[in-house]
RNA sequence: GGUAGGGUAUCCAAGUGGCUAAAGGAUGCGGACUGUAAAUCCGCCCGCUUCGUGCGUUCGUCGGUUCGAAUCCGACCCCUACCA
């Protein structure tokens, strides 16, 4: 495979691809943008898909720049629909983009990477100059925009603010003098913006790749903090090695192919092997780029031992009996198990009684008003499958 | 500004005076099974509970009618579309 096949591979759309190998093939040193909102401190597998496209073109010696949407942050993103999001504080914004930058980090090289923050331009722009940047786009091409065409037919509503947000992404790409923006698939719109704002400033178009969505834990929607199916670059090692088990086995191949950018050829082969066994090496991969090849055999251990043995893990949270029931030498089962705050209310931890799900040193227990003596030695306590914990005198 | 339609549990959504803590989905959780926290099947899913046809709180907000209201009335707040 050539530099451009690489370069090119897994992506969904790729605008300007003439331009942008001629350029290659000139030996330009590309401006690769990618841009962040750090209105959310948490990085998921999601982006990791356009990160890792960063990344490669990072290793073929082009310039990776990450642009902090630090000031469209502070303006706050309607698009949350019924709840008004908080607008965030500058002070906010920057903690945010530091552990966003941590995040990043763990797969862009930092020694070779640009930071900007679009405030450095935005914040010297008056309303004026906001007025003059809207009136390059009209209200019949942003409805053009599948996502607010969409809402616009199912009467959701859309802001004005979100109207205008193309256009500042775009500008972005004008004072970067992008040679090519990368985004998920859902960003192509407000990156053609980008397109024509340079066109319009009399500056050489960006080109424009996407990169495909990744599926959420779910399996059928994307990967997404507002569905919950998300796992996150923050997730301890447990969670994550867990977390990719629970994929459904047919959204195994799309991680392969873009988080660990296996060759087709490759996932041909694994697609003859035991589903099981593959998904296990995905998840030690996964969590492995982010923990440590230690750490993920580790959890591979576990993970073994605890679901397909069905043994006690080998760490588990340990509780005092002095902390749990304070001045007492015995206590019913539901409030020692609630007295843990582990659990969302005793109503819950009920349920799990009665439904076999609490095991004390692998013995089940159903009734919740069992009364627990203050154990000699730790006792293990289990609620379903995933929950464990120790009680010690 | 005018007209019409809305605001129900984590989300979507039914419900127009009592049988409603509130149908049905989805998510989630538990059990069985297994090949995994896959798949499938079954069960649970407001809080508290002395587990009792028990208590408390809930259907945008406040107040009213009624023996009784998510359901009726009034005011207010918010959302959407269309027309201006």
């Amino acid at each position: 495979m050539n530099a451009i096949e690489t370069l090119l591979t897994n992506a969904e759309v790729i605008i300007g691809q003439e331009e942008l190998e001629k350029r290659i093939s000139e030996g330009k040193r590309l401006k690769v943008k990618f841009g962040v909102d750090p209105t959310r401190p948490d990085l998921t597998l999601g982006h990791m898909v356009v990160f890792e496209k960063l990344r490669q073109f990072q290793e073929m010696g082009h310039e990776a720049i990450l642009l902090i949407g630090d000031y469209t942050a502070q303006i706050g993103d309607p698009s949350g629909r019924s709840v008004l999001r908080p607008v965030l504080t500058a002070n906010e914004v920057e903690t945010n983009a530091k552990t966003y930058l941590e995040q990043a980090f763990r797969i862009l090289d930092e020694s070779n990477t640009t930071i900007c923050r679009n405030s450095e331009w935005f914040n010297k722009m008056s309303f004026g100059d906001c007025l003059n940047l809207a009136r390059n786009m009209t209200v019949a091409q942003m409805l053009e925009r599948d996502d607010f065409a969409k809402r616009h037919n199912n009467q959701t509503p859309i802001s004005i603010v979100e109207f205008l947000y193309p256009l500042v992404q775009g500008y972005d790409s004008v004072v970067l003098q992008a040679d090519i923006e990368l985004g998920g698939s859902d960003q192509l719109f407000n990156m053609l913006v980008g397109r024509s704002l340079q066109k319009d400033a009399g500056k050489p178009e960006q080109a424009v790749l996407t990169m495909p969505l990744l599926i959420g834990l779910d399996g059928s929607r994307k990967m997404s903090k507002s569905y919950d199916n998300y796992i996150a670059f923050n997730d301890n090692s447990k969670d994550m090695f867990g977390k990719v088990m629970s994929i459904p086995d047919d959204a195994m191949w799309d991680y392969y192919r873009l988080l660990l950018l296996t060759q087709d050829c490759d996932i041909e082969k694994l697609r003859s092997e035991h589903p099981m066994e593959v998904k296990k090496n995905l998840a030690t991969q996964i969590t492995a780029k982010f923990h440590g090849k230690e750490e993920a055999d580790k959890e591979l251990a576990q993970f073994e031992k605890v679901f397909s043995k069905g043994e006690t893990p080998d760490e588990m949270p340990i509780f005092n009996w002095t902390a749990l029931a304070p001045d007492s030498e015995e206590c019913t089962l539901v409030d020692i198990i609630s007295a843990t705050n582990l659990f969302e209310s005793k109503g819950e931890i009920r349920r799990l009684i009665k439904q076999g799900a609490v095991k004390i040193n692998d013995q089940t227990h159903t009734n919740a008003q069992q009364i627990l003596k203050k154990p000699d030695s730790a006792i293990i306590l289990r609620a379903g499958k995933r929950k464990y914990f120790q009680v010690s005198p």
